[in-house]
DNA sequence: AGCTTCATTCGAAAATATTAAACATTGAAA
DNA sequence: TTTCAATGTTTAATATTTTCGAATGAAGCT
């Protein structure tokens, strides 16, 4: 019967793509790794890897095998770590969508910290506005903002939030500040294709539906942000995207209060029944660490 | 470092509760067990089991530890099989919700033949007319009948299916066969309480929503075709639930194509992102051979 | 051809696993 | 209380597996 230590050894030979390098990365010699490697394919009764002596290549089952084989080793050290056994790093890979903004103006800053914590642990953003399943495009993390739609996936709320409609000084000063939802009808937007059309209380607190006006709309929200400060609209922003413009003045709010359904909290959402947990924990730690100040 | 079969042993002793048992099933001698439970903990430094010499017990760390790495071996053998290595047996427990009728007249005549087919392999059936959310109620398998509403699952169609209106020749006898929507309002009904609201055809091929008239509900669709059988009213069954009512005459068909949205094929449902398919996919050759008679 | 790089094979040594037998513990029966 | 039976652990000898350096082979590069 073959061992763990084989299955470590074939994936190490897998991404190291040879014998002697795998042989380096785990400190063994060469022959041990062609020992470890000749032995699990003598127990499997198939060839995994295709040897000509200049280089490795993976047969088709190797290929299947591998695939599988980095999860269930990833999920025995996630398993050990659940029971307070080994301090074992956090590795692999972690798959992860979330809105620009949030990537831009929160992530990035933070991210050589992060990733010099765990030097072991693969990013792979998704960056986009765009609603991704993450169970069809195999995403491991969504962070989301605003009521949830996903259904079979576990959520944990990082931060509240709240959306505001905003605009710049300059756009003020030449359109006028908007203070019943007539005048507001009369201005120009800039949002998110989706976004266009929004619901606002009137005065007497009942809720309107109301179809913005817009000269051009765009699908990224950081570059909706820089259209805002460039004056070209009327903008619906999450509050925490736009602290800072709001505090040194690029933005200024407008009519206060009138959006309904104006709470957009930041979700963390995973799949459930995942064998691994412990990449998407670590990173929720992560997430939540960087709107500590939002509070 | 521990290996597989000291994982292997440590879940034989838990499952026959108790080193000798657990010696006995793997062949191996008492001594071995023993010394390969101890290396496990001593590894992962971590008490894993209580052994006061009369029997075992697990620790809470144990307990954590098992429910994982079971899942995790079979999930080795998957990947092991995957690549045609090993004819290994299909083992484990697959969790399966269907509806009754389907449980009644499809899967239990045939299950003895499945269950020697797969000894190892223990089934658990959630029967009942009822939405089961497969991922909150850690199924494995569901099996539906009609438009899917999941997300996040992955849907095959086992065979397609039409639902129909029909009711026992005693009750038409006495209340007339119907020939027009406005007949079949008064007429009583059998159904489901989440069926009392249907969408007929009229006489234009416009949709018409209706709501049966019904003296009482049953929540369990094979006591439903019974209570149509005996000439409560009539019934909305699907084709092959009751294929051999009408040929015997038991039951007859109501006003054949009146029914919208009648399409009702079955499904077969699994979670994605699973590491372990085999199980789901010899349960899912049997489902499907269970149907090629409807054909 | 000669050199370099990589993978495998060989044989000895080291490490690890296995087992029988002795020992320990405990619950129940005498 | 004593004894017995059942279970789990330890010990120490034995068997197996694993490891590594050195030798070998295979293929590309100059």
């Amino acid at each position: 019967m073959y061992n763990l230590s084989d299955l470590e050894t074939f994936i190490a030979v897998v991404e190291n793509k040879g014998v002697l390098a795998a042989a380096r990365e785990q400190r063994l010699s060469p022959a041990t790794v062609s020992h470890r490697l000749s032995k699990l394919e003598r127990e499997l009764a198939t060839v995994l890897v295709f040897r000509d002596s200049r280089r490795v290549r993976l047969s088709p089952a190797g290929e299947l095998f591998y695939s599988r084989v980095g999860a269930i080793i990833e999920a025995l050290h996630d398993a050990e770590h659940s029971i307070g056994a080994r301090s074992s790093s956090v590795s692999g890979l972690l798959r992860v969508t979330m809105p620009p903004w949030i990537f831009s103006k929160y992530v990035m800053p933070k991210l050589t910290e992060f990733e010099s914590k765990y030097p072991q642990l693969k990013l792979d953003f998704l960056i986009t506005d765009h609603f991704v399943n993450v169970v069809d495009d195999a995403q491991d993390v969504a962070i989301r903002v605003g009521t949830l739609t996903d259904s079979g996936l576990l959520s944990r709320k990082i931060v509240n939030n709240s959306r505001l409609l905003c605009a710049a000084p300059s756009y003020i000063k030449k359109h006028g500040m908007p203070t019943t939802l007539a005048q507001l009808e009369e201005h120009y937007w800039v949002c998110l294709p989706w976004q266009r059309q929004l619901k606002l209380f009137d005065e007497h607190g009942g809720i309107n539906t109301f179809n913005a006006k817009t000269r051009f709309t765009i699908s990224n929200s950081d570059n909706m942000t820089q259209a805002a400060i460039a004056g070209h609209g009327i903008a619906i922003k999450s509050k925490i995207a736009i602290s800072e413009e709001l505090k040194s003045g690029a933005l200024v709010e407008v009519m206060p209060h009138v959006m309904a359904q104006s709470d957009a909290p930041v979700w963390f959402l995973r799949p459930q029944n995942s064998l691994t947990t412990r990449k998407t924990d670590v990173f929720y730690e992560f997430m939540k660490s960087l709107f500590l100040s939002c509070k």
